[in-house]
DNA sequence: GGTCCTTATATTCTTTTGGACTATAACTGG
DNA sequence: CCAGTTATAGTCCAAAAGAATATAAGGACC
């Protein structure tokens, strides 16, 4: 039982003693060219982090010093993802505890030239199953659907076989189930307990199961993404946080778009227009432009001072209803 | 700028030796007789919480044998809240770092007997202005609203004053704008800000502004609660985990009553049994009780499969709409 | 035993929302 | 000037959500 390895509270004084270490990392997104972008830094996939240090008078701004010194970008709009501190999420038998406090940011790839050692990645390299917008991707049907079913039957009771069947089932809509695009992490799980991708394999007995063909990272940076991926695309769906990734100015069709890629689905076009219109989110400039060949787009403003006027507005995909 | 303080990755070696503490603490939540209570330990107002430990295989492992240990009272659903790291939350001018990872639990009151140095606090005296059963409290109208008012006039300029005002208008539901249950913690926020909390007053000038009556909380636990509830009603729109806070069988009334107690707003009845029904949440038992009073009611039982049949299911409160 | 009170349960009505679809407008390139 | 492309406006319908009312079934009390 757990309880019985915790000690007592005499013990802290050992506890501090102890090999701690505290990292800042960062999920820092773009969408470029209509693809969903994370910044990572050096040859390897690597997102940005840093060491959470005592001259940092919040993790935040310790993050923006980091992300800035590694790739020369500065942060806007951040959030707190989530705390990762597992024993052996890192390396399998070190004795030392890290703990990664992970962020979400939104920034746009024109903010500033970023260095050299950094680059952005389109995320659908890490997940190409994620990607909805043509249909469901030739991989689900053809790699992932018949491995994930060849591991859920290779369970030993019937039991976990048929939990397996359905957790598949429900993540990647096979059955009756439609796809859920915020269940991205759900996803990777599954596909990382199947091991059906390279990292998997890391530190136990590693079955010879062929990989799904995609780009892996370093330690457990692709399950933080996987988490930043399902993060964001549930917040769209009720904050204006998409007006982050935006420039000043925009079309409606470029917005639209930028959800698209966000989400990985695409989206009724007239609904969508009724819906951005209708909550006031945006307001017209007067300004067109012709760079979108056809018919020139009015150009539109996000206007900021709805931030203080409504706690919790929100997008509102027209995805919601099942 | 805080990316000058940061240094560079040949610290790392001084930045270990600092003093940091990672703790743990957990906010416990039960709904007892219809209020919704936090469990709190010792005499003062203090959250069960103990350092993360290398013997730990998680934090949620490490959680729970603190929590039993100092409450006697085993966890079942848990759910990370957020990380508090900034500096000067703990002591003013320590040269320690104190990290907090804060986690959101559910439980029962009858889950098991109690230690003695433990018990249940309504989390309303904590906040008496978040509970909006019985109509909008008096301490808003009386109390909270003309100090707010009176802070906000305080500002040195004209934007300062515009935009406090705004935010007391929107958090609390002033003018046009209505209650917003989930913005529990701007709404502390806010309080703490003007100064109308006991603990607002350490380390700064604080002015001699008479407090708003309330139960405080030693560090920032109050703050960490007020996070902790605004999640959970945000979260019961969304996903059943009222269930876990109820006993095996229930009427439907006691369910609303429950979900009522964590909103801290009345819902509309026929409505309410409708979206429950219709989701098929649950099913029910053939018994009834009659200690309802009145006309016998039917017992209900949560459908613990449909957690894995539906991923997404919520309980859905009549409250969404504007 | 009947009356009244309480609570449970069923039903109806109406407004709003959100999804699918169609039509029209305005520009570019050949 | 015609075809292609994109922008913009509007209609239709089904589902959801809010409010309100009606009926059922027990207990308490006189």
């Amino acid at each position: 039982m757990d309880h019985q390895a915790t000690g007592t509270r005499k013990d802290r004084a050992a506890v501090k003693a102890e090999d701690v270490k505290v990292d800042l990392i960062a999920v820092v997104v773009a969408v470029n060219d209509g693809e969903p972008c994370v910044l990572t830094i050096g040859q390897a996939d690597t997102l940005p982090s840093g060491p959470f240090a005592l001259e940092h008078r919040s993790p935040q701004s310790g993050l923006r010093g980091w992300v800035e010194q590694q790739t020369g970008h500065p942060l806007g709009y951040i959030e707190q993802l989530y705390t990762f501190a597992d024993r052996d999420r890192i390396g399998a038998e070190r004795q030392q505890r890290v703990i990664s406090i992970s962020y979400l940011a939104l920034t746009r790839k024109e903010q500033a030239g970023g260095s050299p050692k950094c680059g952005w990645q389109s995320w659908y390299e890490y997940f190409p199953w994620e990607d909805h917008r043509s249909g469901t991707p030739a991989v689900v049907l053809d790699v992932l659907r018949p491995r994930l079913i060849e591991w859920a039957d290779g369970a030993s009771d019937a039991a976990t076989r048929r939990e397996r069947r359905l957790r598949a089932a429900i993540a990647f809509g096979f059955d009756e189930s439609r796809w859920n695009e915020e269940l991205t992490l759900q996803r990777y799980e599954l596909v990382y307990e199947a091991g059906l991708v390279q990292e998997a394999g890391i530190g136990r007995d590693a079955p010879p199961r062929p990989l799904v063909p995609s780009k892996s990272m370093i330690a457990d940076h692709r399950r933080i993404l996987a988490t930043a991926i399902g993060r964001l695309r549930s917040k769209i769906k009720y904050r204006p946080v998409v007006f982050e990734l935006m420039p000043p100015l925009f079309t409606l069709l470029r917005l639209q778009r930028t959800v698209e890629a966000l989400s990985g689905r695409l989206i009724n076009k007239p609904n969508f227009r009724r819906l951005i219109e209708q909550q006031e989110l945006v307001e017209k400039t007067g300004e067109t432009t012709t760079e979108t060949g056809g018919r020139p787009a009015q150009l539109y403003r996000f206007r900021h001072d709805i931030l203080d006027e409504r706690p919790v507005a929100g997008t509102k995909l027209p995805l919601t209803r099942a």
